[in-house]
DNA sequence: TTGTAGGCGTTATCAT
DNA sequence: ATGATAACGCCTACAA
């Protein structure tokens, strides 16, 4: 493959010309421009931006790195990062962990080995420990929908607390007394808010959430079926379940479904976050929604913020969740 | 951040030292690793892989390029080559181009430049005029679902004639015989094979396929919705319609509903592609599926083959497609 | 087993 | 406006 070289001799300057020539760059005389223009068509060449970025310091690289590229949640937060990134004219690279914080370990290595010149990470770790130490070398940092702690990083997040009061609340006023929860992922900052906001929200309803009434979860549909139908073991099951995001109410739905009961006549189900395409086909589940676009766009902005040094301290964003009422729920 | 001479002053060694024990290579004393390993932890250092790709000529790296992040059918499919990559000690970056040729170009550059060791490529363009002259440095590069011709590559495709056959049979074993169809995104091989596909079969069945029968599309949801509108305002509207995806058959569902029309009621639908995570939650459209993340690894495997040297010509994998009966359909 | 030194493909700094 | 040349951070003969 063409070089610098072989482009300068094609065209009969120096290569600093030609690198000229390529970042477009101003001082080089019309005709000399054209006769690497010329050059550079005919050699085909295509700079080594390894090689660039060795002197230059910058990648124009953008690093994503998503616990699940199989969750509509995920794939749009990368669309709205991707949005903002080519608008600052930086590519995305994106990283699959599937949930598995050794995963994300290497993803991140990668991504530090390869010197993107910022991260946005949905973390699928329980704490920082793994990946600080990647990050002593002060690569803006973005955490998006799960918090770290011990982490210098921007965090853009949801009101998962107001969200879940807003479940509980709506559950409440069809009647339920006797709510459901299955958990989210151990360890996970949102899995924790998400079930801190029920427990109040039972509470302030003047409803003990018993303890047999939460069944674990792993954000995964494996989670979502396990917990329901320990759920349904109950000698007294709740009447309406809370899932703690959209792939557990997908498991947790199919193995009703197994099960031969119906949802809302059998029982009630409602989770966080919406099921993109699915919902589009479906209109079924009643969820609350994140503004998943923007919050990829806002974590975007922030990262390549951070990047030319506009802004100082770690900023927190926090977004509201919506209500989306559809017909997975009856009242009691 | 500290560089390769930083460990090696710090453990006393040399730099070529230092190299020999980040790449595991032989001849390299116990107590030396062990001194150099130490100045590694203390350093925190990270190699730069664009320095080392520029003398070992090898990024590690499997580019892939998919025309729409939201559609599952691709996520799936990345999903495939990352589980064969990962096992092959690659590691996979993904760009979305939103069909859009255009990004398809950018994206198809930015990859080259970083000097990715293959491509594998779900192309959104009409023929390989625009990414023919980036691909002279021979990378190895496989397409994957639609063909491009004219390039020197590998290709891993459904039997997308074979599929649409299928479609038709089966609505015809119910009893159909205006079916409609809604073709795909013109100049994409995929669209191009479903449709010819599809006249074949209702030829074979005695029908001639009226080319009213036949709308646009885009593989988008947009072609969906107008494509079934524009066939439900025929003089004689068909009983069943055949969408050229997922996506569209998922627009042609909402137009429908907005119209207050009811699948299969009022007219039978079905498309090529299942629908990922919405057909668990949703088990109701009947479609003709590919093995996607089977494709997604044969497809890595071709690439990485070919990257070690040990396949030679191009090569064509061809998988088959399977019909998944469900509830979208009605006989007449 | 270890070190020296040249080279990978660019850019940046000085000259000119 | 252009050219020489020293970095950039790492690898790899070749020597020792």
């Amino acid at each position: 493959m063409a070089n610098i070289y072989d482009v300068a001799k094609k065209a009969g300057v120096s290569v600093a010309t030609v690198s000229r020539v390529i970042n477009n760059e101003r001082y080089v005389a019309p005709k000399t421009r054209a006769l690497v223009e010329k050059a550079l068509k005919e050699t085909g060449f295509i700079p080594n931006m390894n090689a660039s970025s060795l002197t230059k310091k910058r990648t124009n690289t953008l690093a994503v790195v998503i616990p699940d590229l199989t969750n509509p949640f995920f794939t749009d937060l990368i669309c709205g990062i991707e949005d903002q990134a080519v608008q600052r004219k930086m590519a995305v690279i994106m990283a699959n962990t599937d949930e598995d914080p050794t995963k994300e370990r290497r993803a991140i290595r990668f991504l530090m080995e390869k010197r993107v010149d910022a991260l946005i990470i949905a973390s699928a770790a329980r704490n920082s420990r793994e990946i600080s130490p990647l990050l002593k070398g002060k690569t803006p940092l973005v955490l998006i929908d799960r918090q770290l702690k011990g982490l210098n990083a921007d965090l853009v997040r949801s009101d998962d607390r107001g969200g879940a009061k807003t479940l509980v609340d709506y559950l409440v006023g069809l009647g339920h007394r006797r709510i459901g929860f299955i958990a989210g992922k151990k360890g996970i900052s949102t899995a924790k808010s998400r079930l801190d906001g029920y427990l109040d929200a039972m509470k302030a309803h003047g409803l003990t959430p018993e303890s047999e009434l939460i069944a674990e979860g792993d954000f995964q549909q494996k989670g979502g079926r396990e917990g329901i139908l320990k759920l349904l073991e109950l000698a007294e099951p709740p009447t309406a379940v809370i899932a703690s995001n959209n792939i557990e109410a997908i498991g947790a739905l199919s193995a009703l479904r197994e099960k031969g009961l119906e949802v809302p006549k059998d029982i009630s189900l409602v989770c966080f976050d919406d099921l993109g395409l699915a919902s589009e086909v479906y209109p079924f589940l009643t969820v609350v929604a994140q503004p998943v676009r923007t919050m990829g766009t806002v974590a975007a902005q922030l990262a390549l913020d951070r990047l030319e040094g506009i802004s100082e301290q770690e900023r927190e964003v926090v977004m509201q969740m919506t209500l989306i009422e559809r017909k997975s729920c009856r009242r009691v």
